[in-house]
DNA sequence: CTATGTGAATTTATTCACAGCA
DNA sequence: TGCTGTGAATAAATTCACATAG
């Protein structure tokens, strides 16, 4: 280890690199093979080797020479860094189509996350059951703070989503995942990632050939 | 205009200064205010302003010194340079929940998408009527060609993302959105961006202050 | 002989500071 | 006076090339 501080972009593509492992060992190496290199990485996600390489060299050299990573090691290591190895319980607010696809992603639990609960304000909503949760009153969103649950998932329509945000703070919540599309003011030690599937449908035509 | 060339991370954000603009015009400026300075546009989005103003001068000079940038001009700029002022027809593969929300989601309207159609292989769905438009069979998916529909979005489960890329491809898509939670094999013609929604998640740990 | 790890070189991006325009 | 636009300075990331380890 020769670095200790890890840059920006190498912690932007760490996801990626856990994403192609986990599916590598899953799907791509049907022989078992406990070990990759930096170029079966590189041919597997689009990404040059040596960049590999020096992304994992920030945090310690464990590969090993003529062979390759130990891909156990690695997801570990991965999931370390960014704090994927503690857990995280997590509740999603919004059980709509999007909410539902959420909810029924089983990605999640891959990466140690458990949506544990979820909440809706509507009444026909209240009570029903998916995917082995229970619906409960967002009124109840208090009781969060108890249960120990510190991510909250946004998928509400976006009039109703600052007020969903400071909720869920008020519950103890100290990170956001918002699919809704707009803009929340929260307190700074609050982290915020928002997705919105419009911005990168945006992108497609500015990468897509002429035509 | 000094600069021919716009950076990679000036296009990356590009998307999020457009989806800021729109905002601001629609919410924020209830005055309706005709320009923005870049000043403003910092604290709306949380960049830098000079960030901003270097971002903006890539593809020419038209802010006000003094006033700051006319709103709608902005918009226009940045839509012709992503190349959304075209307007595009989508297609949409798979109606599950995801694909519903997909389908029921106004903001790509607002970026000059039309998603015009919607194929599925359930017989159940086939036929069936939402968002305006009729669940086609996924058998006709050639029909795509003739009706000059360049983009194509991927929600079905990860197993049968790969055959219908090929078969979006093979009906003469040229993009491809996918949110399904694989790599597809694509010839160089074609442009893909993944969105995983697990993938943003995974990096919310990192960033949340410890507890 | 293969694949890692990493300093050094290069390229790219961000930040600054201020001249100049409305 | 207020805000843009942009060269120059700084910082960061990528790429290269090769010494080194198994």
């Amino acid at each position: 280890m020769r670095y200790y501080k890890i840059p920006d972009e190498t912690i932007r593509r760490l996801p990626a690199y856990l994403k192609g492992l986990v599916f590598f060992s899953e799907q791509g190496g049907q022989s078992g093979q406990p070990t990759i290199s930096s170029g079966e990485i590189a041919d597997y996600l689009g990404i040059n080797p040596w960049q590999i390489r020096k992304d994992f060299s920030y945090f310690g050299s464990f590969g090993t020479p003529g062979v390759g990573y130990n891909i156990k090691k690695l997801v570990k290591q991965i999931s370390k860094i960014l704090r994927l190895d503690v857990g995280h319980k997590a509740a999603l607010v919004g059980v709509g189509n999007l909410g539902s696809a959420v909810l029924a992603y089983r990605g999640f639990k891959t990466y140690g996350f458990d949506i544990v609960t979820a909440f809706d304000s509507d009444p026909k909503k209240i009570g029903r059951k998916t995917n082995n949760i229970t619906i409960e009153n967002i009124t109840k969103i208090q009781s969060l703070k108890k249960r120990n649950i510190s991510l909250g998932i946004i998928v509400v329509p976006h009039n109703a989503a600052q007020q969903t945000a400071e909720a869920l703070i008020k519950a103890g919540v100290r990170g956001i995942l918002n699919f809704s599309p707009c803009y929340l003011t929260v307190p700074k030690k609050v982290k915020v990632i928002s997705i919105d599937i419009a911005m990168d449908l945006v992108r497609l035509p500015y990468y897509m050939p002429a035509g």
